[in-house]
DNA sequence: CGTGTGATGTTATCTCATAACACATGCGCC
DNA sequence: GGCGCATGTGTTATGAGATAACATCACACG
């Protein structure tokens, strides 16, 4: 996902080798789990990787072959929810895009609970964990945004519901 | 929205008093404003104050009209937009979903930071503003929450950034 | 092997949201 | 009052995001 703006940006692309290291990690995890993490998973994981930031769903899907041919949305849209909940990526519902965890499983819990800030002008996103996901201002202080909304949505079950 | 489990919740819907009572609280705070709150914003704000939960875009379209008449999409879009912009109602990125705000204006802020506790079950969303919105899981943990999943997302401007 | 579970391929469809343009309404100004 | 501009609305059409449904395939397990 591209800058909106006109002026220029420090492009943190990643490394041919760290992609496929990143790709071993997960590969290693899930097996780890007894999860497989099959051809279009990896696939979907290895573009999100690649990419470094966000993306649109149909843009995996239109890059999803090697060899330039487009996927149909529901391999990629399946690849995502199993990603997601390995904890290998994170949907990001205010701009309905999907991007790599930054540090999967980190903290212990695959489904972290993940903040990201996210730049309405050039689009970098970063992805901030563990205690800086609990005061998401402050964390975005010091990371020098100038924040204009943030979307705070906690989704479980509430004290009436069974279970 | 209605919900999704087979058992009985309290249903907690406002009376047609409070309503008005809102809607012109709504009014007031617009002309003071110098805004506009016209018959389609007006008619939007209602069917959201009435519903007292969270509304489908759709679901507003089709109740737009009083004669069960439906709205073409901008109508609403537009009136939507409008309304997140005064603070008078959210959307609510993770189920593409719109509420009215619990407490417009109360921090002095009309797009005040809003926090959402939203139960996947009933659909029940509770809305925490100020401090309470920048701890957001001590809050779940003190309603009785149990949090399966939670989306937390500041937009703004990165320090690589134009003004 | 045979069986069951989970993953994939494929088609079609559904929901959500906006672009584009013509028309109307309100308001300040000459 | 009549003009000119800004803002809001009505309407048509289309774009973008996501899923339902069902047939087929791959694989672990006994
Ligand atoms: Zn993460
Ligand atoms: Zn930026
Ligand atoms: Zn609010
Ligand atoms: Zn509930």
């Amino acid at each position: 996902m591209g800058h909106a703006c006109d002026h220029d940006h420090d492009t943190t692309a990643l490394d041919a080798v760290s992609v496929r290291q990143r790709i071993s990690e997960a590969e290693a995890r899930c097996q780890a789990d007894g999860e497989r993490l099959t051809a279009p998973r990896r696939r979907v994981l290895e573009l999100l990787i690649e990419a470094g930031e966000p993306m649109k769903a149909y843009d995996l899907i239109a890059r999803f072959g090697e060899d330039g041919q487009a996927a149909k949305p529901p391999t990629v849209y399946r690849a995502l929810e199993f990603l997601e909940r390995r904890g290998l990526a994170h949907r990001i519902a205010s701009i309905s895009a999907y991007v790599a965890c930054a540090e999967p499983g980190s903290d212990g819990d695959p489904l972290h609970a993940a903040a990201f800030l996210i730049c309405d002008c050039c689009g970098a996103t970063q992805e901030v964990t563990g205690e800086q996901a609990l005061s998401l201002t402050r964390a975005a202080a010091a990371a020098g945004y100038v924040i204009s909304h943030t979307t705070i949505e906690a989704h479980g079950r509430c004290p009436a519901c069974p279970a």
